[in-house]
DNA sequence: CAAATATACAACCGGATGGTTGTACGTTAT
DNA sequence: ATAACGTACAACCATCCGGTTGTATATTTG
């Protein structure tokens, strides 16, 4: 029910997970607060680089949906969201399974697509353009 | 001779695998390439950009492993690489596994450090600067 | 209230990215 | 040998990215 970003826009959601897991430093954010709450200052004092560096960190990896900042009086605390990243493993299982040679449909499941590929396909397909006929 | 690079720079190898696939279009080349050996020119049959353009695409997905190229005449025959793929997916189960509350010391085995850390952080850390004490 | 703290956000800058076109080179085919 | 094909690579351009500094706003704290 309250999702609403599971239907057309899957590459670009999966761009930004991607792009987001593509720099160190989110990603040992995302990996602190996997298990722990901490505000955004204190990541800040974990890295060499400016807070405002860091909040952008965060920013990038909270519209990835890899962390969620809840606030808590003037703080606001980053918590990593397994959810998401379970969505990227979930994509990269599929890869997996498609080189071994059987893709099954458990694609559908991963985009939320129902049957949506009649050419039997696997989930995304050519980006933007899927086959020109002849040139 | 062989292998030097299961040393020191994990975190850049990481950042170059997840860069290349946040972006849909490698993406597909991967999907592609995965299950049979494509020319560079078939590939860039398929997407609505220039030759030039995939080949870099190509490029960049050669150099993060995720692709290999096999010259074959005049062709390169362009096939997805799974042991890549898996390492990203090894990266993400340790995330799964780190928000469980168990880590094991898989991350060993992921990193390929022997027991690097006496702090019993996780694989990589803080990517510049582990903590300052107090500034 | 005032001061300190934690965050947000805009502006700016160098370098990387993703795309283009054009040219050169090796390989097949006629 | 010449032409066609597949690829490589350089140059160029617009945009994005990761970092900086500076300023503004909200919330505690004294």
């Amino acid at each position: 029910m309250g999702d609403d970003a599971t239907l057309p826009l899957v590459d670009d959601e999966v761009d930004r997970i991607f792009r987001a897991l593509a720099d160190a430093t989110r990603r040992d954010i995302v990996r602190r607060t996997l298990t722990e709450e901490i505000t955004v200052s204190a990541l800040a004092a974990a890295y060499e680089m400016s807070f405002a560096a860091v909040q952008k960190h965060v920013s990038v990896l909270e519209s990835a949906g890899l962390v969620n900042k809840n606030r808590h009086g003037r703080e606001r605390l980053v918590r990593g969201n397994p959810d998401t990243l379970r969505k990227a493993q979930l994509l990269l299982d599929q890869y997996e399974e498609l080189w071994r040679g059987r893709i099954d449909r458990l694609d559908a499941l991963l985009t939320g697509e129902p049957a949506g590929d009649p050419t039997g396909d696997l989930a995304g397909g050519p980006p933007a353009d899927p086959a020109p006929g002849s040139p």
